[in-house]
RNA sequence: GGCCCCAUCGUCUAGCGGUCUAGGACGUCGCCCUUUCACGGCGAAAACACGGGUUCGAGUCCCGUUGGGGUCACCA
């Protein structure tokens, strides 16, 4: 049976951490088995989905090449609903209610009072309907046998149906909740795994029971610790770390998947190029059940690690026109964000500011400009220059460095001065000199 | 409060009773390369939460304590 996997977002936001690390781990197992990935949009909540977050979280995972081989909404899909729901409905599996959020609310809280589980406690069949009121709908748990499954990264599970209330799956109006909609479409889309945070585990326990009502075999489920900030919850700090902000900083998404394919499991975590590579060895053995830290500087160190391992070919796309191979290769030791290279290539090409220099600097760059006038460009001119001047100086080392660093680059660090001046080339390098030397 | 997870270096983890003087990765530190700073290479420091058991022997099994996380919605 080929893997069929799914990713749903309801629409709500745009995507962030937690959600991309799903989506992710969804993709990878389906590219892993050669089986489908699917994205399916959560909408049945009207009130709260918004179309330009559909067309975000669709346009975030072209970004990060997170492609789905297919896409469903639920708003489009009621009568299905419809015709499922009835079904249940008449073989007593789903059942009217009359109670109100608020009746409800204090129920729970004196069970809670008494120190009691507060599940919801079944009316008998023959109790009396309200007049005027509509019902909300809940699915009725078969609490004869303890609900178990083998989870794909918690093991064995086993969850007491007499402890869960039976869930709500419509309201008075008519409109769907999450439970009972997602198992319909599970089963009509085949899915295969469902692949989720741990919150889910209880909604799994009941919606097991609505696979086997709808006389389908649950699928196979693997529930992932969850992401923790290191400092505080997850949902505050690292809410606003998404797929928005990424982009906005420029972040390579290949830096960002690296990290969210292997956080908390034993796999190391190291910069790797493309999902083929990250698909390869995923495995839900390597996965660990506790909560994993998420710390945004890895994200900073893996992408600065990533740029300095990618080819020319990679990048070339998005750097400036006529960069050449080379000034890649030069530049590429010293980018944190791919951004970075427009202003070394400045460098390389057009202005840049520099500092004011000591006076005793200025008058090395005097001789360093007098220098570099007689040099052959094509004979290591670096190495000629620096050591003519430290011969004449007296200076050397950082003495000597530090200031021709930053009469010809304006920064106090960057790439190899040999391979900076060679692409500058010799005009541009005097002029820097001159420059340097009056002001 | 009930139920469900979890507890090994700062962080993510390997470890499924003896082969653990506990292995790897990130980070940190040091050295090398470089007549500068980075990049890169090499190396080092760094952990079994606590208390009881079981056993000839426990990081590994059991119980408890403590500490994290999740969940108990007419959200998803």
């Amino acid at each position: 049976m080929s893997v069929v996997t799914r990713f749903a977002p309801s629409p709500t936001g745009r995507l962030h951490v937690g959600n991309i690390r799903t989506a992710l781990h969804n993709f990878l197992f389906a590219r892993k088995h050669r089986g489908r990935f699917l994205l399916r949009i959560d909408d049945t909540d009207r009130e709260r989905s918004r179309k330009e977050f559909v067309e975000a979280i669709r346009d975030d995972l072209g970004w990060m090449g997170l492609d789905p081989d297919a896409e469903v909404r639920q708003s489009e899909r009621f009568d299905l609903y419809e015709r499922e729901f009835d079904r249940l409905k008449s073989v007593g599996r789903v059942y009217p209610c009359y109670e109100t959020p608020g009746e409800l609310e204090l129920r729970r809280k004196v069970l809670l009072g008494r120190g009691l589980p507060p599940v919801y406690e079944r009316k008998p069949d023959n109790a009396p309907v309200p007049e005027g009121r509509r019902p909300h709908w809940r699915f009725r748990l078969d609490h004869e046998r303890p609900i178990e499954w083998t989870d794909l990264i918690r093991g064995p599970q086993r969850f007491d149906p007499k402890l869960l209330s039976d869930p709500v799956v419509r309201r008075e109006d008519g409109s769907w909740l999450y439970l009972l909609p997602s198992v319909i479409d599970d089963v009509d889309l085949g899915i295969t795994h469902i692949v989720r945070g741990e919150d889910h585990v209880t909604n799994s326990a009941a919606q097991i029971q609505m696979f086997e009502a709808l006389g389908s075999e649950a699928p196979s489920f693997a529930h992932e610790a969850l992401l923790v900030a290191s400092e505080g919850k997850l949902s505050k700090r690292l809410g606003s770390y998404g797929a928005e902000h990424l982009r906005e900083e420029g972040v390579e998404p290949m830096a960002m998947l690296s990290l969210l394919a292997r956080i908390g499991t034993s796999q190391p975590v190291e910069p790797i190029a493309s999902l083929d590579e990250l698909a390869s060895d995923f495995d839900f053995a390597h996965f660990g059940r506790a909560p994993a830290h998420f710390d945004p500087q890895e994200v900073e160190h893996l992408n600065a690690r990533l740029l300095h391992k990618l080819d020319h070919d990679a990048v070339k796309d998005r750097l400036p026109a006529d960069t050449a191979e080379e000034d890649w290769l030069l530049l590429r030791p010293n980018l944190e964000r791919l951004s970075d290279f427009r202003s070394w290539f400045d460098v390389l090409r057009g202005d840049v500011d520099v500092p004011e220099l000591a006076h005793d600097e200025r008058l090395l760059m005097k001789d360093a400009a007098a220098v570099a006038e007689r040099l052959d460009w094509t004979q290591e001119p670096w190495r000629a220059l620096t050591a003519e001047l430290k011969a004449t100086s007296g200076k050397k080392g950082r003495e000597l460095f530090h200031p021709l660093r930053l009469a010809l680059t304006g920064r106090e660090s960057g790439p190899e001065m040999a391979g900076l001046i060679e692409r500058m080339g010799k005009s541009l390098t005097l002029e820097r000199l001159k420059a340097a030397a009056k002001r």
